[in-house]
DNA sequence: AAGAGTCCGGGACGATTGACCTGATGAGCC
DNA sequence: GGCTCATCAGGTCAATCGTCCCGGACTCTT
């Protein structure tokens, strides 16, 4: 077995879990799975953390920055609004079809994070950092693009991270690929008719 | 103990079972934690229930139903479409936030399910029978209401199902009462925008 | 009232889990 | 070379879990 420093030798371990954990589900992932995984002994498990938790929370924050990333390059910059965001929609629509077991590992852990105590401001972090994300991006498409938005950057991004949400865990558990293109479509048209600021588009306003 | 025929027995078991993992969490419910909580001995639980897998699909069909028939009820036709949409939410809405844990809990099981082999079909049941709910409130009202759809009923239905839950997951996590105004505000709208079919009110038209 | 079928209680078993412990191994520094 | 400390291997332990067994009690039928 290959010496290491300890550093390394958590992200190994982290990786290795996440790995067992979106296979195995998270109730089936043991310390002794993710040793094994990581070619390891369960003893070096215990060198590196103090304990599982320790190891689950190395793994909360690496696949929360993971997705963020994700998020962040699926939207790049393009000829019309409408298509930006049709295109964003699509490349992190690619990449659930791709890794839908990772997705649905991130579900997972909100879940594990928000039942252990003390854990809870994980799961915060994890949707705050999404919604946090989309506002990032609305701002920077915003300056680029030069629009108006007729709704708060604050509620059109946690729209938007509720809402590309629920349509990933839907898509999980129905699959049904064919779906999807009707409802993106929808979805971007939706948007784009929030940020072209020309006019009452969407019939009645909010009431004041 | 009182007596009591096994049907009724598994009813209780069955409601302790839903309270029991409301409050502690899926993977911390065990079969002695739902037998005290339903205030019988751990021998009755395995008498009336072959395993615990089955007590467990019993709470899902039984929590499943329990949400189809929140929705059904949120949604009750009033003066304008608008109207009845915002509210419909605003129904749905309350009860979530009456009952935060048993929402949670449907979250819980969809991922158990899926991960347990055997169970996901319980699991496409649960959202299934989501989008049905929400297409047939959708039919319900467009002949009481007399209105055309520029969207497949389909898509509409799924596409509110996943934001509906979307929302919820993230209201769960991130709790913040105050920032859902907006949101189901802005989201009413949109969907009133779907349904008038008064020419076209959202820019432009999905691409053919 | 007697027997059969149904329901309930306490206890026990085997398996799995997270955590820990002791001793061996190897690399880098004096 | 010898010393020190990070690294590894295997075994052990207590706790907890789902499951099961057996004996007793209740209820209904006849």
């Amino acid at each position: 077995m290959a010496r290491m420093p300890s550093a390394e030798r958590r992200r190994q371990l982290t990786e290795a879990a996440i790995r067992a954990m979106a296979r195995d589900g998270v109730a089936k992932t043991t310390t002794r799975s993710i040793a094994a995984e990581a070619d390891v002994s369960l003893s070096v498990f215990h060198y590196c953390f103090d304990s599982k938790q320790a190891l689950v929370e190395s793994v909360i924050t690496t696949i929360t920055d993971h997705y963020v990333t994700v998020v962040k390059e699926a939207l790049k910059p393009r000829a019309s609004l409408e298509e930006t965001v049709r295109a964003g929609f699509q490349a992190y629509w690619d990449h659930v079809r791709a890794h839908p077991d990772e997705h649905m590992l991130t579900y997972e852990l909100t879940q594990y994070a928000l039942r252990q105590p003390g854990f809870e401001h994980l799961a915060r972090r994890q949707y705050e950092l999404y919604s946090d994300t989309y506002a990032e991006l609305i701002d920077q498409l915003g300056r680029s693009m030069n629009f108006q938005l007729r709704v708060p950057v604050s509620a059109l991004a946690r729209y938007l991270a509720a809402m590309t949400d629920g349509l990933t865990l839907n898509y999980l558990v129905l699959g049904d690929e064919a779906a999807w293109t009707d409802i993106l479509d929808t979805v971007t048209a939706h948007i784009a008719g929030l940020v072209h600021a020309e006019g009452d588009l969407t019939g009645e306003k909010p009431r004041p």
